[in-house]
DNA sequence: CGATGTGAACATTTTCACAGCA
DNA sequence: TGCTGTGAAAATGTTCACATCG
């Protein structure tokens, strides 16, 4: 994706389709991430070979999709078995990658960034905590996880010294804007806000949103709208039938989306 | 969305577009969650009207799918001039279903259990949370957030018995289905996942998640991306230009699609 | 005149359905 | 025979562009 100067994002009568080679899609790319847990956990339990079938059951999406999305990462299957799970799991891992580490750094030390700060390293290793960051004069230099906490102050300093490239956003709401700035300044490549503002970025930044506000009130309209429904119910829609994977909607493309509520959180 | 029995998700030849109406598309309703906050911040700040431009720019999308969005809610702008916030506000909430109150449990008082219950009732009001499990006999009883936490095993009867309707799970990841299977029963109807799981739910539940965890991995997907394109890098793409809203891919859809890592989780 | 509301063009994503290979 | 890989069709979602109306 070239950036874009300025104005309207992405606004350009044609594109003569730049540069860009084959490029696998975005909704496929937040499902990679998906099997490639669930690979893994398959892994762990012996598994060698999988079918599209098996995994697309595991990981709640059908067949067809699953076998879409694997053939971004090239032909790794064999017909009339299956694909082998170690082969999976290094492709999908190439392709995302995760051959390298992302040092992460994650400004504000509340609740959330607390826990965040406790991971001790993000999920499966590959995204090492290396710096934190609040602007409480009694947190700074307390260790929280083992890593003393700086003030925002130094975040471009620091981030740039220790290379950071993810930052994480757990501040409430009003500082959002500045920390972000602040990491951009401090070389940071990616964000992850959890503070429910949308985020002014330049176009070479990735911003991703967890917004908690947003999911409960799209969860709110859900409720709503089954409300709605009262009307012609015929066929089989409480009653407690066969269960399936979730299945949901969270396909999230990022930029503006949902942003909410106000933050906390995690868990292992 | 009638629900479909069992097997593939949704599998019929062509459906008659059965009962449904005019439906509002998924990726509109995260959005207006998010007009909403913007525009409440404005109306607060006293303005009485926006633009769809102006509104657009600060939510981070651009002006047409701001308005095909406002669409689906009616014809509440006044051509030549702009929408009056009041009535969006409105608007909104009655299409998203916050006139009326969504009782919130949560499940699992650990890290992001306790930023969540400490919340003391959600975003914006809405969301009050009336109750609060876990299986730590020590945690039992206790009260958090002036709420005292109940067992795991009783999540069916007090659900039932207090109405709650949206359950949260923040449990680690191999409580998560069994959990589950306990809002269900309490009569739940939408359930918030942190747990980096794929649920597997009766059809007429909603399910949307959080995966800290898949949220690293697309970021890191789009950092070694970058990375390969140190080839033909022409225009401006690494100079700081011009700053724009975020707008990236967090449109998610929720069912099936991503889940992650290990679980964590937000804010505020 | 200026901004909304929207049909139609375009783009992306999902699903189908089946050829082809182990 | 059975399952992968994929072209093509269908569905969804986004953007354009402009008629319309306050």
């Amino acid at each position: 994706m070239p950036a874009v100067p300025a104005g309207e994002p992405g606004r350009n009568g044609d594109a003569p389709e730049a540069v860009r080679a084959k490029s696998i899609p975005e909704a496929a790319v937040a499902r990679l991430a998906v099997y490639l847990r669930v690979l893994s956990g398959m892994s762990e339990q012996g598994a060698t070979t999988v079918s599209s079938e098996e995994l697309s059951q595991a990981a709640g999406v059908n067949s067809a999709k699953l076998r879409k999305d694997l053939s971004y990462l090239g032909s790794y299957g064999t017909r009339g078995v299956g694909y082998e799970v170690g082969v999976l799991v290094s492709q999908i891992e190439r392709i995302l990658g995760l051959t390298r580490q992302h040092k992460v750094a994650v400004v504000g030390i509340g609740n959330l960034g607390h826990a965040l700060a406790n991971y001790g390293g993000f999920p499966g290793r590959g995204f090492p905590v290396e710096a934190l960051f609040d602007l409480d004069a009694d947190l700074i230099g307390v260790p929280v996880g083992g890593l003393p906490v700086s003030h925002m102050d130094d975040i471009p300093r620091i981030c740039a010294e220790r290379g950071i490239s993810i930052g994480v956003i757990a501040t409430p709401p009003t500082a959002a804007q500045s920390v972000c700035d602040r990491l951009v300044a401090g070389g940071v490549q990616c964000i992850l806000n959890f503070a429910p503002v949308v985020l002014q970025v330049p176009a070479h930044i990735e911003v991703r949103k967890v917004d908690l506000a947003v999911e409960l009130q799209i969860l709110s309209f859900h409720v709503a709208r089954r409300a709605d429904d009262a009307a012609g119910n015929q066929g089989n829609s409480g009653l407690p039938g066969a269960v399936v994977p979730a299945e949901n909607g969270n396909g999230r493309r990022n930029g503006t989306g949902p942003d909410g509520g106000r933050g906390m959180v995690v868990r292992s």
